[in-house]
Formats: C-alpha cells, structure tokens, sequence
DNA sequence: GGCTAACCATACGGTAGCGTATTGTCCGTT
DNA sequence: AACGGACAATACGCTACCGTATGGTTAGCC
C-alpha cells in the first residue's frame, strides 16, 4: 500500500482539527496511517513542509473565490448564504479553532487569517449593498454577518448540521430583511 | 522564592492561551518559573489535576454571574454591553480558541462549553425581552447577539483594544435599536 | 538545640517525538 | 535477467516530557 503526499496532508489536516498544529506528529500519523516515517522523509523535507502545507488549503478553502461563484450565483442574498452554509456543511469546526489558536503566537498565520477576514468582509458589504443598504447600514450588516460565521465556526454545542444550517438560516434571514 | 498553587495555574492559564492544552506541560512551565517540576508535584497530583484547575478558572469568568451584577447595572442594555466589553478586555482570547478546539475531541469540555453558551444565550434572551422585543425577536437578537462575542473572542486581527471595543459598541447598537 | 511541615532539587526509568543514514523491496524499463 | 527509481522499513542519536522516589533546605515552634 503506497501512501502518497496527499495522503499524509489529509491525515495531518484530521489531526490538525482534533489537536491543533501541536499535535500534528509525524509518527503519530505515520502509525495512523499504517507506515513508518521513513515515508514521511521522503514526500515531505520535514514537520516544518507538512505544516505550510496545512496552511495553503486552508486558506484555499474559500467559498466564494471559487470560479463562476457570482455567475452561479446571482442573487446577492444567496451568495451571502451560500458562503455560510459551505462554512457549516463543510466540516472544519476544528481545523477553525485550530487556526485561530495558532494565530495567538504566530504572526504569519494571524496576518494571513487577517487578510482574509478582511477580503471577506469586504465581499460582504458588497452584496449588501447591492441588496440595497446604504453604505454604513451594508457595512454594519457584513460586521454581524461576519460575526455569524465566525461564530459558527467555533461553535461547540451537540447540534446536528442540519439543524446548524437552519438556525445560520434564521439569522441570515434577518440581517437580510431587518431594516 | 517560593511558588503558590496559584503561580502554577496562572503560568499554566498563559501556555493555554498561547499553545493550547497539548502545550501545558509541566516541565516547560517549571522552567518559566525557575523551578523545578519537584514543586509542582508538590502542589498537584499530577498534569491532570492542573488542566482540571484550568477548566475550572475558565468558567468562573462570566461577568454576568458576578455578586450583585443585576444590581449594579439596571438597565438591561448597559447588562449586555457589560458582558461583551468584559469579554474584550480581559484579554482571554487565546483561551477562548483553546477551548473550543479542545472541545473538539473532549466531550466533558464541549458539554460544558454547551451548557454556559445556553445559559447565556438565554440570559441575553430576557434583556433583549426587558428592553421590549417579543420572544422571537428577542431570541433572534440574542443569537447574533452571542455571534457576536463568540466571534470577538476569536478574532485574530491586530486592532487595538479601545478599537476592538468600539467596533463592538456599533455592533451592540445595531443589535439594541434596530427594529 | 531539636523537631516538623512545607517546599524544592536531583536522579531515575520510561515513552514519544524529530531528523538522518542506511538498507530493503517492489515495479517498470531496457 | 539486470537496472534504476520510487517508496518504505530499520536503526540510531538526541531531546523533551511524565511520574516517582528520595534527599536537602528553611522557618517556625517547643
């Protein structure tokens, strides 16, 4: 059985949302993945790689810079649930808090989520106001909006996706229509 | 120089905020103390009874379960904006994501996460009811109202405090006169 | 001075982890 | 059949860490 690259960036990514980036361990995903790390060495040049490697798909994950996302959507309402839905079906709960933890001490990595935080807020005031809020009235919306999911992102309780998806539903409901 | 069982929890509470539970381990905190790991058993039974007392600092923390709190602050607005301001300066952030990735994989934490969050989330409830909203209202606002310290809690941007503080004053504003 | 409790240092055995160096096993190509 | 490249196992030295066992220091009390 042959382990490839990808193989070992997902096992790290799993141990990234259960562990943090502390507990992303060569040997450790080596027994996960049935092997020695004698493989490890040869795809990766070290723990360092690995971990970049975490770092690019995380922040490759994005919904909306996915290609033709405004032509498939077209409504600016629905992009907006479209981003947060995939936030909550897309199950990165844990690689989320990891991230954000991890952030605390490293300063690339909170000027990366930085960035996008930033771009994504951006792209939030924008289909509020196509939606039709003035400027400051879009631009307090996509701050809650952005706060929404967030917050979802870490969220902990025992809910099911499904009813997560409805209760984000509720609120995006009412930051599209409160006036 | 003699080091308390508090001195411990308290360089312990740092290494949770900045690594993570994973990263609380004895021997690295002993030498930040410049002691050695005798004293600590001396305090604890072991590394497990030290996390236990950090779970336990955790959820003292709420503002709004502090003596009086009802009593000092009447009006039911400045109760919510109580909470949050609180949430922001007491510099708790790393902390905050530490827990909620440890929640990930730790049930007894997520339960516990779960049941503080519900208690709040209801205690916002009935300000936004002692304001004047009606139940569904209320509740909706008390959701974005918990986004929105979730979120701050978790925020990894380079703002400044007071200007932490101020965005999440707009916010509270938003949430309190909006109709 | 002698005793005790509180507190800490030292030494030890054991595990887990990183990274390197070396060797082994396939499998496709020639 | 021989070879080379892709991939994995093994073995090694080194460090960090947990927990225990035991001994040392100091302060206060009698």
């Amino acid at each position: 059985m042959s382990v490839s690259r990808d193989d070992w960036v997902n096992a790290a990514w799993e141990a990234l949302g259960e562990h943090g980036v502390e507990g992303v361990r060569v040997e450790r995903l080596a027994r996960g993945l049935s092997v020695t790390k004698g493989s490890f060495y040869w795809h990766f040049k070290n723990r360092q790689a690995l971990i970049d490697a975490l770092l690019d798909r995380w922040f490759g994950l994005r919904e909306e810079d996915r290609p033709d996302f405004i032509a498939r959507n077209p409504d600016p309402a629905e992009r907006l649930w479209k981003v947060i839905e995939r936030g909550i079906t897309r199950g990165t709960r844990g690689q989320a808090a990891a991230l954000r933890l991890w952030a605390q001490r490293h300063k690339e990595v909170a000027e990366r989520i930085a960035r996008s935080d930033n771009y994504r807020r951006h792209f939030f005031t924008e289909q509020f106001r196509a939606i039709g809020f003035d400027d400051s009235a879009a631009e307090m919306r996509a701050d809650l909006y952005m706060a929404a999911i967030t917050a979802e992102f870490l969220h902990s309780g025992g809910l099911k996706e499904s009813d997560r998806v409805a209760l984000a539903r509720q609120k995006h409901d009412s930051l599209v229509r409160l006036r």
